[in-house]
DNA sequence: CTCCTCACTTACCAAGAGGTAAGTACCGCA
DNA sequence: TGCGGTACTTACCTCTTGGTAAGTGAGGAG
């Protein structure tokens, strides 16, 4: 509670960014608003295989809080609430993008990301 | 235990970057060692402002399985353990490049990113 | 002779992240 | 009448993350 302003004293940018994707589902919700553009919040939860209703509206709440996503809310008779990517949002989502191709690139592999020993007197593996 | 492949199937390729990267300091050991090239072991804990050893021997370790950093060790008489990025370890800290400065961006901006409210009346809301 | 350094490992503990399930209030459909 | 959908909130519980502190074993400094 009323940790609303979550910013530990940051040491790099990485660590700010990081703070603010950190999160099981952060990075999907990011990815899945920024590819449908405006989301209600059913639908967010269908296209989010496992996700509970508690960590979605959790995480979205932060990410409001962070100025990532904006939230509206239609005063109608079967609630309707609608989230999509604020500025700086889809300014993370860029940011994300060669972070997305180098996990892609890492699942390709096989997460055998090769590692040429140089020439270590030692095996480190034995130890 | 035994759970060395940290793999879950991955959604997309944020998820399995972001799997690799989380960690309280796993960011800045990439950032550290980009920055210095080769560092013991010793050197990166004194460079990591409240790191416990324990925290950083498990995620250099973790680095090493997934093949971030590579580990030498020198079978001398004072242990001597060098740490440095691989090329996927380079390859990830570059693409963590436009993450940093997005998150440099939301320092300046002292969390305060968008959120235009003009001069509305104080409501629960804008807390 | 004792402490410090190196690079760890281990045991224990607290906080938090995240999961499950239920409740809420109203509506339309059968 | 009862169920399902809407968008949540709340309580409870577990598992993980990370912190503290101690132990290890050999060498060098005081």
């Amino acid at each position: 509670m009323a940790k609303a302003p979550r910013n530990g004293p940051y040491i790099c940018g990485i660590d700010a960014a990081l703070d603010v994707v950190s999160g099981k589902w952060k990075g999907l919700v990011l990815w899945d608003l920024h590819a449908h553009g405006i989301r209600r919040f059913a639908e967010l939860r269908r296209a989010l295989p496992g996700v509970s209703e508690k960590m979605l509206t959790q995480h979205l709440r932060q990410m409001e809080e962070d100025g990532l996503v904006h939230r509206t809310v239609y005063a109608e008779v079967p609630p309707r609430v609608e989230y999509g990517l604020t500025e700086a949002g889809e300014a993370l989502n860029e940011a994300l993008q060669p972070l997305g191709e180098w996990g892609l690139e890492r699942i390709r592999r096989g997460r055998l990301t090769v590692v040429p020993e140089p020439d270590a007197p030692l095996s480190a593996s034995s130890l």
